[in-house]
DNA sequence: AAATAAATGCGAATTATTTGCATTTAAATC
DNA sequence: GATTTAAATGCAAATAATTCGCATTTATTT
């Protein structure tokens, strides 16, 4: 980590690499919160923030939305994966194949105003399968 | 409006009229400041956020991400649109025309544990043909 | 018009994120 | 390895975003 750190310009000091080594190990695309907790140690939520901040700019996390009402946060691997989130109960899953880089070109070409696509976000929100079963089981119970 | 809220067995009441008018008559998605500066007369803000909250969970309106660090909400119009966001100043665009929907199945299979897609978002985000102009400028002063 | 559940307003509480400033620390220089 | 210095941190306090409790008002039903 401190090396990607300092190859951006950062200072790879211990908080960061921290942070980053938490971001690195999550399944899933981590709060200010998380972070904090799984940071253990005492690391400032203002130096989390900053941080977080940091990391973006330099493109080495990228900024994620689960509609939590709150940031999350997960490595930049350019790989152009997303996500799927249960409306239900929260659970993320990655997925990849998305062809939409491919079709940066054809929606330029629709915007009236834009004059270029740097990245995009997809997110599918649907149910999982626990949730899923649950809701039958429920169903079930009633009839 | 009313017609629309009645239909979903809410009350149509006129705070959240006001509330819906100002989200039609917008060409961005509109934030709770937003609309609390536009609905004008005094809506809490409190019945703001329960009405954006009801609205969104009748299906009548649907959250937009903009990573502007607070939620935005459009009416939901079932048109499939999406959005390119300006990184430099925040300008949003409408684009059409995403083939998403129809590789739901193909994503759904390739997830471990998901039972369905519900909906998706996409957006895009780059530079608004303005910035772009700007930047030019200030390089071409430079050099 | 009366009854009633739903929705609102207001104030206060949470939660999320940012800021100012004194102090510390990583990296560069000697 | 000690010195220098700009960058980064911690702490406390500020600001922004969202939610909650409860008394009062309002839209629909009767
Ligand atoms: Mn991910
Ligand atoms: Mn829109
Ligand atoms: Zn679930
Ligand atoms: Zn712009």
């Amino acid at each position: 980590m401190a090396g990607i750190l300092r190859r951006s310009g950062l200072k790879a000091t211990h908080p960061r690499i921290a942070l980053l080594n938490v971001i690195a190990e999550s399944s899933a695309p981590v709060s200010a919160q998380e972070a904090a907790k799984r940071v253990g140690k005492k690391m400032d939520q203002a130096t989390i923030y900053r941080a977080f901040n940091t990391l973006k700019s330099k493109k080495i996390i990228r900024q994620v939305d689960l509609r939590h009402n709150h940031a999350h946060y997960e490595l930049f691997d350019y790989d152009d994966h997303h996500h799927m989130i249960c409306i239900s109960c929260g659970k993320v899953e990655d997925i990849s194949g998305c062809e939409v880089e491919s079709m940066y070109s054809a929606f330029l070409r629709a915007a009236r105003s834009f004059a270029t696509i740097e990245q995009h976000s997809l997110e599918f929100y649907g149910v999982c399968k626990t949730c899923a079963e649950k809701t039958q089981r429920k169903t079930h119970t009633i009839a």
